[in-house]
DNA sequence: ATGGTTGCGCTGCAA
């Protein structure tokens, strides 16, 4: 059996004592993390190494984006991919000794207007996942997990208001449409939803409340999603909500998902 | 309808 976590960490360097936390309290056996903001050799590989996580594979470029896989286990293989050409780490993935894949993703955010004749970013999100659709469907995955900031919540429980949200880049319904393409491209399955699947459901909570926790007007932005033949072995998902509240947080929490294999 | 916060790195941009 091993335990995977994802989460957007928003700088591995201002944030690696929660990092260091989260592994001690937690100790997944892997820790995708998203928006490192750090070139790969600034990133905080004697702690990891310390409480150890001895291997990592990442992609990291300064101030923006930026993925990276930490694990306990040995890494046999690395691979990443230049998603919609834009010049972004954001996609890495690794090989597990059980030949196992984890890719982990993190899709543009996309702007602020759905709208990609005036704003490019929200055609480079679509974009991005309209590729993903094209990779899966031309290669079908086996084995694997994809996990990461999608930056879409698809469903109705996915957001804190479905009809306020409808125009807003995250839940439109043209990206949701795009997500789905991918995942059925894939065969992929939404492990997350797979467990928990009733109720409203968040990842990420805005810096800009005043109080995220009362308020809780929260989005499921980060998934967790496995190919059919290893899904079923899937149990016990979480998000880990107490860590949104922790000292200098990020805006997301980290999401859980074990498998038996 | 609007403004609200954070990180990076140095002026505003991205989220």
């Amino acid at each position: 059996m091993f335990t995977l976590a994802t989460w957007n960490i928003n700088s591995v360097r201002l944030r690696e004592g929660l990092v260091a936390r989260l592994l001690k309290e937690e100790a997944p056996d892997v820790l995708c993390l998203q928006e490192c903001k750090s070139p790969v050799d600034k990133i905080p590989t004697e702690m990891f190494s310390q409480l150890g996580y001895h291997h990592m594979v990442a992609r990291g470029q300064k101030g923006y984006n930026g993925v990276a896989i930490l694990s306990r286990l040995p890494i046999t293989d690395a691979g990443e991919r230049d998603y919609a050409k834009l010049g972004h780490a954001r996609h890495v993935a690794a090989r597990m000794e059980n030949g196992v894949v984890i890719h982990n993703m993190y899709i543009p955010a996309g702007g602020d207007v759905p709208d990609r004749e005036v704003n490019e970013k929200f055609g480079q999100k679509l974009d991005f996942v309209s590729e993903m659709r094209d990779v899966f469907h031309a290669d079908k995955p086996a084995r694997s997990i994809m996990v990461g900031d999608f930056n879409i919540a698809p469903r109705e429980d996915d957001v804190w208001s479905h009809k306020k949200l409808l125009k807003i880049v995250s839940h439109t319904p043209i990206e949701v449409e795009h997500l789905l393409a991918a995942q059925d491209a894939g065969d992929w399955v939404d492990v997350t939803r797979k467990d928990i699947p009733e109720g409203q459901l968040y990842s990420w909570w805005s810096y800009r409340a005043r109080d995220w926790d009362a308020a809780d007007k929260g989005r499921r932005l980060d998934h967790i999603w496995a190919t059919g033949d290893i899904a079923n072995a899937a149990h016990g998902s979480r998000i880990l909500r107490d860590a949104r509240g922790w000292e200098k947080p990020s805006d997301h929490a980290p999401v859980f998902a074990s498998f038996d294999l």
